[in-house]
DNA sequence: ATCAAAATTTAGACTTATCTAAATATTTTT
DNA sequence: AAAAATATTTAGATAAGTCTAAATTTTGAT
């Protein structure tokens, strides 16, 4: 561990760090291989940008790449890629709640801040925070290891019946959107309960603080919650 | 002020606001002309490297820089120095109190933080720090709008009879010197009373928390304070 | 099983920031 | 004021990361 915690320090580049985080995120934690495309539209650049980095990454023993097949993460680069997505997700929690940061702002400077380095820094930070296990949005945080619990957030519209559940996040971060949920009083770790399931279109009668609200299918399925 | 403020989100790059944060502390704020070997000495490079980068930031029109005399800050680029230094200070201030840094290990970390782009982010730590005008080490923070104030730290050895100051920062930072602060009390913010001035070879008696202390003419030039 | 379409890689070029070595300007010494 | 020493700039090279355009491989449709 505390190898792969120097590389993380002193061997990797930003632009390296990115390639193994977008990596991470779309081949389930950088387990099974995705594509030089796929790779290129996550990350705006030209796909053979990303041959010349994977190269230069499979030097490094980070990826397991194969010409033309795909790349997936070797176990140092799967520790570094985590790494990156704990820093993101525990300083977007430090945004929002220490700095009163909305859902939608987090985004961009977590990008930044995720590239700190420092195991000091950020293990200040996870303290600060009380060692939360998820970020705004409910996806979970890596621990030190790098060890990734499967998210639990689901789409409010895929909850059934008199289930509690509490909001984690949007799909849809739009104005709008966001100006909707504040009307109904609806914010970060609200407590939500699906009062009934209409069959026919799929709408919902849900509970807020006592209140009864009313929600089409286009609601629920952009809004994130977790299970109580 | 606007448009500063975009250049600096914008336009330099984070090589370019070392070089201007180099030149704005070598040049009293960037308004004397510092010479390309100085800043090639504070910055650990080459000074044919400096003058590449100086004639880039003459045409971005951040500095006055004439072929062998030397360079200054214009006002554009006065205001984005400062607004470097400001971030540099205000997270040596967040590491120190918030996350239980030692002075002498927030250099490192700043010097990385400082490049963070975000309006929103700054005044967010400022707040939190409830707008705190002087680093862990005694140095004035820049306001928003890139004033500075004259720093107000002294050596403890330039301190008068009877007068109360607190520490603010050490010159050396060794071990042993920290360790011998450690030991007798001597903490960032602890105050200091001046009992007495030994005129023959400059030694002083000091009073911490009611306790009394001799200290050699080297223990008190290398500790900064600020009379209170 | 072949061929067209799509995906991927290679080749060559550009930018930023750096370096060494050589050339030039400035300053200091005598 | 000329020579010597020092400071600075120029020229040319290098590495990282990106791009476009061309070449190659794979995939999928017939």
């Amino acid at each position: 561990m505390y190898i792969c915690d120097l590389k993380t320090i002193i061997l990797v580049t930003q632009s390296e760090e990115n390639y193994l985080k977008a990596i991470f995120h779309l081949g389930k934690q950088g387990s099974i291989a995705v594509s030089t495309n796929a790779i290129a539209d996550k990350m705006n650049t030209k796909a053979s940008s990303v041959t010349d980095m994977l190269k230069k990454l499979a030097k490094k023993d980070l990826v397991d790449y194969k010409k033309y097949k795909g790349v997936s993460l070797t176990k140092t680069g799967k520790v570094i890629a985590a790494n990156v997505v704990r820093k993101h997700r525990l300083w977007e929690v430090f945004l929002v709640e220490k700095l009163n940061f909305s859902w939608d702002e987090v985004h961009d400077v977590a990008e930044q801040l995720e590239h700190i380095k420092s195991q000091k820094l950020i293990n200040g930070i996870d303290a600060l925070l009380n060692f939360p296990t998820h970020d705004p949005h409910g996806d979970p945080i890596p621990d030190r290891e790098g060890n990734l619990q499967k998210s639990q957030k689901i789409f409010l519209s895929q909850v059934n019946q008199n289930v509690n559940c509490s909001c984690v996040g949007v799909r849809d971060s739009s104005a709008n959107f966001l100006k909707y949920l504040d009307k109904n009083n609806i914010a970060l770790g609200t407590d939500i309960q699906v009062l009934t399931k209409e069959p026919f279109d799929e709408s919902m009668t849900i509970k807020i603080n006592d209140s009864e609200l009313t929600i089409s299918k286009e609601i629920a399925s952009n809004m994130y919650v977790k299970i109580n």
